[in-house]
DNA sequence: CCAATAAGTTTGATGCCTAAACTTATAGCG
DNA sequence: CGCTATAAGTTTAGGCATCAAACTTATTGG
């Protein structure tokens, strides 16, 4: 159903129907439907000028289904709960070493956080109507199985069956994902963005989603945006991939903070706090490192920009919150390599949704998915 | 309409239903309007063994409308005409080297070929259904307009609007498009290889056409797949778009034949069979040449191939005839840098269609902008 | 209070597709 | 040879989403 209408928060019927090209009479029997479904509310009516009858807004229900996000990160657990129109309802984070554990459990923690959130959903009286749980590393789209996760070191886990077996999951569909490809549909869905763009988030590693179109760019077995080991220098140094000068070899988090001087064991908050400190008072070879990676990473995306004709850069993640400092070399790079820049220029800029945005796009793409075919949801509402 | 069902040459329509998952009477009352617009004909009845009736095999209909294909290459133009079935009916090819040449002298050439096509047409007795144009640039898809063509020494050429003024193409629709784009077309729709590939042509320039799940991956405004931009070495030599290491300069034709000492002003027919001939002889430097422009592209490709998650590689143009002296180091590349390779290795292919690809990709656009929607061709039939 | 204007609903029609029954054509078997 | 099983293709009736157009409701401005 072209429920994405509703997406247009807060218009009419008319109006609805004057952008899809739908007959008023079409709207109004959909709209209908999902007002019996819960999916869409009424609101006041609107405020017009001139003669005529108002229009009654229409708003996804608040109080509709929910969707529920999850992300494994490196080392921390977080999970959030979110409403039809993207509001935050309820989140959830705990810092752990994933790395050190074992997958079973860590599964077994996140299904704890999972139970919980259910059963603050259930307290909440709302629905959850679906679950995204993103993941740093590689998952096969039609199986939702975790190929790889270099920076957690997993290999094959079926994080949506263990997790359909371990909590009680019955009906509720579940979507597992890279964080990387969650992060930058978070960014779509946040605010009025572009509907293409390439989106990088730099964590432990660099992920990129590709978003073209309003849609994400997923390949053909879910393994796209795999930017990290692309190659940006072939004399570089080796990376834990084996192959040298790849581009998280050059520009990722740890090479920063190695070339800037503040590497050690603290944790990483505490590292990026200290770098955003000593470049906020111009120290030399933060300056330098922060400098260096955004040239490598300017490079790396213009091949990306070239090869996908994409008119914006969003960067997310670490990246975000060193951006001041990126944009200059960034932005040279691009216009010159990449070869339509000459007449519309590559557009740069920094998500806002900082560290949360991987959950916040995987409980987003739970929401979307009933709004994209809510018949599945309205058939299991019903039962 | 879902006519890229007839597509499956040769079969029932009891197949085709059971196919698709439509009805039998659906594909019936289709097939029967296909019919009458003479874009299907029915074949002897299908050898069966078992009981039963036989079902009547259906075909593209080979006196159907026809696609003109048109090919504005740096030093030659070539037009063909196809039919429906995807077979070449009529092809003519002239050397001409468009560099010294006007895009007015040029496209008054042009003209010519395809008034000469467009008669044989009518000789023929088939109409001309469509048109599809193949450069060697970058082409807005929206406008049709050739935004820059390197090697060419074009800027801004409306070449749609040119072509509709000078032949009298009345309602002839026309397609224009980057000819790396159409080779990979063409590739895609020769025989019955992947739906999901990167095509490299090795031409004067290098362009790649991106194909996923069977369609062209084209980017936001047509410009996708430009690769013969994307820095391989950043302390690589300059190149003439003004940036350090491309691809183009590293391994693109001239750099091969400069490196293997072939480089004169000989014809490029002449030059790439020297080249050939040498390496079929050992030679050292010619086999030296060609490894390290293997190198250079596998480097890029795997970015590519990370980026996009794609299973195939396929090697057209120049590149297809140097296909065995590449493989080897090709395929290591690819191998040390694909994320994904080791549980699913990239494969790597070479074109069967020669310097034709691209003006059948032309053609073939031409004839499948018909079979995807009907209705324009089918109600023009009738006027 | 009435004309003009616009939102939303009702009604009947249309077009695409389906399910199921029916017709046609063929193989195998007694 | 004719009967039965099987499968291709057609006919028919009906479902369902959408549409066009008329209608009802609500609001402004003279």
């Amino acid at each position: 159903m072209l429920n994405a209408i509703a997406d247009l928060s807060g218009h009419s019927r008319a109006e609805i129907a004057a952008r899809t090209g739908l007959t008023k009479a079409t709207v109004s029997s959909l709209v209908d439907r999902m007002i019996g479904a819960n999916l869409v509310v009424e609101g006041a009516a609107a405020v017009r000028t001139g003669p005529g009858r108002r229009g009654t807004a229409l708003f996804l229900a608040p109080d509709g289904p929910h969707g529920l996000g999850v992300e494994i990160g490196v080392d921390y657990l977080a999970t959030c709960l979110i409403d039809l129109t993207g509001e935050v309802r309820a989140r959830w984070i705990q810092s752990a070493d994933n790395r050190v554990l074992s997958p079973a459990r860590v599964l077994s923690r996140v299904t704890k956080a999972v139970r919980t959130a259910l059963a603050e959903a259930d307290r909440m009286g709302v629905r959850v109507g679906g679950m995204g749980v993103a993941v740093p590393g590689l998952v096969e789209s039609a199986t939702g199985i975790l190929r790889v996760a270099p920076n957690l070191g997993w290999r094959e886990v079926d994080v949506r069956g263990e997790l359909r077996r371990r909590a009680d999951l019955d009906d509720i569909p579940v979507l597992v994902g890279n964080e990387a490809n969650f992060a930058a549909l978070a960014e779509l869905w946040q605010g009025t963005g572009p509907r293409d763009f390439v989106h990088v988030s730099g964590e432990i590693g660099i992920g990129a989603g590709i978003v073209v179109d309003g849609g994400l760019f997923e390949g053909v077995s879910g393994f796209g945006g795999e930017i990290g080991h692309v190659m940006v220098d072939p004399r570089g140094p080796e990376c834990a991939c084996g192959a040298r000068g790849c581009l998280e070899r050059l520009a990722g988090q740890e090479e920063i903070y190695r070339q800037a001087g503040v590497l050690d064991d603290r944790a990483p908050e505490e590292l990026i706090t200290d770098l955003l400190d000593r470049l906020a008072h111009r120290d030399r070879r933060s300056v330098a490192a922060t400098r260096s990676a955004a040239r490598w990473l300017g490079i790396a995306l213009s091949g990306v920009v070239n090869l996908l004709d994409l008119p914006t850069v969003v960067l997310g993640g670490t990246y975000a919150r060193l951006a001041p400092w990126l944009w200059e070399p960034l932005r040279d790079e691009l216009a010159q390599r990449v070869v339509s820049s000459t007449w519309s220029p590559v557009e740069v800029t920094a998500s806002t949704l900082g560290s949360e945005a991987a959950v916040r796009g995987a409980a987003g793409s739970a929401v979307r998915a009933i709004l994209a075919d809510p018949d599945p949801y309205v058939t299991a509402a019903l039962a």
